[in-house]
DNA sequence: GTCTATACGACGATAGAC
DNA sequence: GTCTATCGTCGTATAGAC
């Protein structure tokens, strides 16, 4: 490793591929994918726009590129907590806590994924949205039942209500949240969970 | 009133604008406003794009309209739960039911709200929905402080994260929530109030 | 890896006939 | 109230020089 190495070389890891996928996010998530014009996101880079094409294939490419890695990564830890030995509970306390670390983690993408995912999902290319969405909804309805079953959770819930309630209320977290702040994401995993586990009600 | 009144005829209620208005907004509501074009609207009603020049000013003027509209008529329902003399809780209450009820008789402009209020609003033209929006998270914490304070509920709680988990779970049931199912606005409040106040818990 | 230059379709909006 | 016709702008993307 020679004296010095500038923000774009490669030897700390960031090339400038990486450099300019993540302009991109944070302006995907800041104004949605269809909002965002590829002049913004080489403004953003101090760029011409025809030198992006350089590196991607096209706009498309660069969200899906940022959805699928970041969605692979998610999808180790759920199925790392689903094959663990934890009752239903626990699983579902994980998971909770593993998704509000992922929107400290990768805000962008969470961002875009809330906002846009839906409509991207309309075309072929993003087909996959729509299979990890079925497992994630499997997921948890199945957690539900099972801590039902087991006696961990309350036997009066209609599961597939309380199912879009948790998964909205998590994941729509990332409109508000901001790294770096007083909360860390276990802070309001940890709340989130109380408010979740015994409500706001006066015992 | 003469023998057959045709749809677009004034006597039944609904001008031609508001049957323009209504199928701009489920376009809006279904894929965003920007992501909307002018010619999609006009097909969508059956005529050539230049014709809605002569109803509205622009496509701008018409995203306003809804939701100065669909927020104006809100607002004369939560300020008459405010100045009513139920405890805070069972305002919560009603608060939460009223919201549930605007889901299920304006979708669509909830919708609207939900994706695209946050970007419209740096525009100045929709400067009034930062102001209800503060109006919104004021009458929801200082609500929720009563609450605490006159020990209907818990004391233990972040205040402003509960105003932002309860916000976001009330608002974003409009993903996923179609009027004409077999649960009513109604029940999907009963349901989300008997989780946010008791837990998902077993006893 | 970035530039200059440009193709070309889609966009919001307008003018005036019917 | 809708049509025909069109304007100017901005969108993604490309080709080839540096």
């Amino acid at each position: 490793m020679s004296a010095a190495s500038t923000p774009e070389s490669p030897e700390n890891g960031r090339s400038r591929r990486d450099e300019l996928l993540a302009i991109a996010a944070g302006l995907f998530a800041e104004r949605g994918f269809k909002n965002t014009t590829v002049r913004d996101i080489a403004d953003a880079a101090g760029i011409l726009s025809g030198s992006l094409y350089h590196h991607f294939d096209s706009k498309e490419s660069m969200v899906d590129e940022l959805l699928d890695t970041f969605q692979t990564e998610l999808w180790k830890k759920y199925d790392a907590i689903e094959a663990s030995d934890l009752t239903p509970k626990a699983k579902l306390e994980a998971i909770v806590r593993a998704s509000f670390e992922a929107i400290g983690e990768h805000r962008d993408e969470v961002a875009i994924f809330q906002n846009d995912a839906l409509h991207l999902a309309t075309f072929e290319r993003f087909g996959y949205l729509i299979e990890r969405n079925r497992k994630f909804r499997t997921l948890w309805t199945s957690l539900l039942e099972a801590g039902v079953a087991s006696g961990e959770l309350r036997a009066d819930l209609d599961v597939a209500l309380v199912y879009r309630f948790v998964r909205d209320t998590v994941w729509v977290a990332v409109r508000w949240y901001r790294p770096g702040g007083t909360l860390t994401p276990a802070d309001v995993a940890d709340q989130y969970l109380a408010i979740l586990l015994e409500g706001i009600n006066h015992g």
